[in-house]
Order: C-alpha cells, then sequence, then structure tokens
DNA sequence: GTCCAGGTTTTTA
DNA sequence: TAAAAACATGGA
C-alpha cells in the first residue's frame, strides 16, 4: 500500500481488491451510505468520512494521522487479499465463484463494542430496520461529531458502554427495538464494568472468547461469531445465519465449516453476500 | 391479514 | 433433551 497527503485528502495506491461498495453493502456493517456520485460517507471510531475510489487508487477526506491510526486498519488495506483470492479459489469451486461475485470484499476492522451492539440488533430483524435503529441510537446517545460543510449526513459517534449502562429500557424506547433493548442494557453493563472485557477476546482460544460473549443474555452462538469476526479480528469466526444455513446446506452439502479453516471468516462473507444477492438458488 | 427479517430465550411435551 | 412458541417492529 501507497499513499499521498494532498490537501484535506489522502491518495492511496497499491491496495489489492478493494472495492468501497463490495466492502460496504456485504452486511458487515450498517453505518456506511452511498451519495448518488458513488462516494460513501459514514462514521467509525468517532470519525466521520468520505471514500470513493478511482480505478486502482482509493480517495479519503482524512488527515494523514486518522489515515494512519485508523482507516488504514479499519478498511484492512495491509492485507494481501489477492492470495486470499488465489487461496479460496484453489478450495473449492462454488466458494470461488461466491468470492468473484464481489471481488471487492475486504473485512472491516470495526470497533468492537459497535459491533457487538449491532449485531444484538440485528436477531430477527432485517438489515434496512438494523441500519435505522442504530441510525437512532446514535442520534439519541452519541456525541455529534466534526462533519464537513455539504454532507448531509447524521455525524454522531456511537454511544459508549459507560453512558448506555446509565440508560433504562424507558430511554431506549424511541429506538423501537423491541424485544432487543435489555439485551442492550446487558451488554452496557456487561462491558462498562469489565464483567467481559473485549479487547481481551482478541487472544484468548475462540471458544473462551465465544463463552465470555455469550455471557450477555440476547447473544448466543450468531452474534458472539459476528463480533468475533468483524469486531475482535477473529477471522476464523464463521457466523451461522439463515441464509448461511441455506446457503451451506444448497450450495455446499456435507461440507463442515471447519473445512474453510483459516479462511473461515472470509469465506462466510463472500457465501453470504453470494446467497443474499441470489435469493433464487434457495426457492 | 400473513409472512418474514444476519436469533435467542422461554415454554412445552 | 428437543422441538415449538414467544419475543417487538415494520415492510412486502
Amino acid at each position: 500500500m501507497n499513499y499521498i497527503c494532498k490537501g484535506n485528502s489522502i491518495i492511496v495506491s497499491g491496495v489489492s481488491r478493494f472495492s468501497i461498495s463490495d466492502t460496504c453493502n456485504c452486511g458487515q456493517c450498517f453505518r456506511w451510505s452511498a451519495c448518488p456520485d458513488g462516494t460513501y460517507e459514514g462514521v467509525a471510531f468517532g470519525r466521520f468520512l468520505k471514500i470513493s475510489t478511482d480505478g486502482d487508487t482509493i480517495l479519503l477526506n482524512s488527515t494523514e494521522e486518522d489515515f494512519l491510526e485508523i482507516w488504514s486498519n479499519y478498511f484492512d488495506f495491509y492485507t494481501d487479499y489477492e492470495s486470499i483470492h488465489s487461496a479460496v479459489s484453489r478450495l473449492h469451486p462454488t466458494l470461488s465463484k461466491a468470492a468473484k461475485f464481489a471481488p471487492g470484499i475486504h473485512i472491516l476492522r470495526q470497533d468492537p463494542w459497535e459491533t457487538l451492539c449491532s449485531f444484538i440488533f440485528s436477531q430477527n430483524n432485517n438489515i434496512t430496520r438494523i441500519s435505522s435503529i442504530i441510525k437512532r441510537f446514535c442520534e439519541l446517545f452519541g456525541n455529534p461529531i466534526y462533519c464537513p460543510p455539504g454532507s448531509h449526513f447524521h455525524a454522531f459517534d456511537f454511544p459508549s458502554p459507560q453512558v448506555v449502562s446509565s440508560l433504562s429500557l424507558e430511554d431506549l424506547a424511541p429506538l423501537r427495538c423491541g424485544f432487543r433493548a435489555p439485551y442492550i442494557l446487558d451488554a452496557a453493563r456487561k462491558v462498562s464494568s469489565g464483567q467481559v472485557h473485549l479487547d481481551n477476546l482478541r487472544l484468548v482460544p475462540l471458544h473462551e472468547a465465544r463463552r465470555s460473549l455469550m455471557s450477555i443474555r440476547g447473544v448466543g452462538p450468531k452474534v458472539a461469531e459476528c463480533t468475533l469476526l468483524y469486531g475482535l479480528d477473529r477471522l476464523e469466526a464463521f457466523p451461522l445465519d439463515i441464509w448461511m444455513k441455506r446457503a451451506m446446506s444448497v450450495l455446499f452439502p456435507g461440507v463442515d465449516p471447519s473445512f474453510f479453516g483459516d479462511l473461515s471468516g472470509i469465506s462466510q462473507q463472500y457465501i453470504f453476500h453470494f446467497s443474499r444477492m441470489n435469493p433464487h438458488l434457495f426457492k
């Protein structure tokens, strides 16, 4: 990866297989939106960003400091996705097909607390409504953050576990997140008290990390797995939701999830997105 | 009105 | 222990 600073922008080149639309529309994140001109706007780690691509170059409106400290890692610019594509294509023909369907997917390295909450909101819910609940959550309880003129984005950071732990069910009522509200409060209490120490879960054995996350009410195997993959850099995680269960039985009959090994996380993402964009395969 | 949505908990047999 | 129902909400 190479980059140069130009005015208020960073121009990046030499990133393998990155597409902002593939990456933001594959179901791993909920706070990025496409503008009519093809740029994407979003918030992560308390910063607002506009990002676009032009051929093989990537343009970000960011300081050099934020680029190096936040965005280059968040978008996983350092990982060699060319090698991942080679390995995935060798592993299974259907997986190869799924990877080629959206070859610019990168697995984002998101904030674990935000990821945990987002996937608690996701249970028995659809992606549109998940995004709108998260939007209200940030507007109601997050801090306003700097947003350049001309942007029509709601620029609020993600509410901290400390702030959320002080809220009541009545406070959360405007979210209209239904039965998930008490789960969010329990998560905030356990995370802010240190009973669940999210950053420690990057290093402990996977089964131990799962067990810790699942001590939170409303966190089962699926939400735990998504938190591990998208928020804690655990690329060996393999979330199994309704789409993945259908995909495994129809597209990968007889294949156990362990088949994907070190490629579990990225394989899951390719298969999930491919399946969701091709629902006719499961009629 | 019915069904479904990136599930999990509670109840029932 | 395993299967079914309940859980809020809103769009198709």
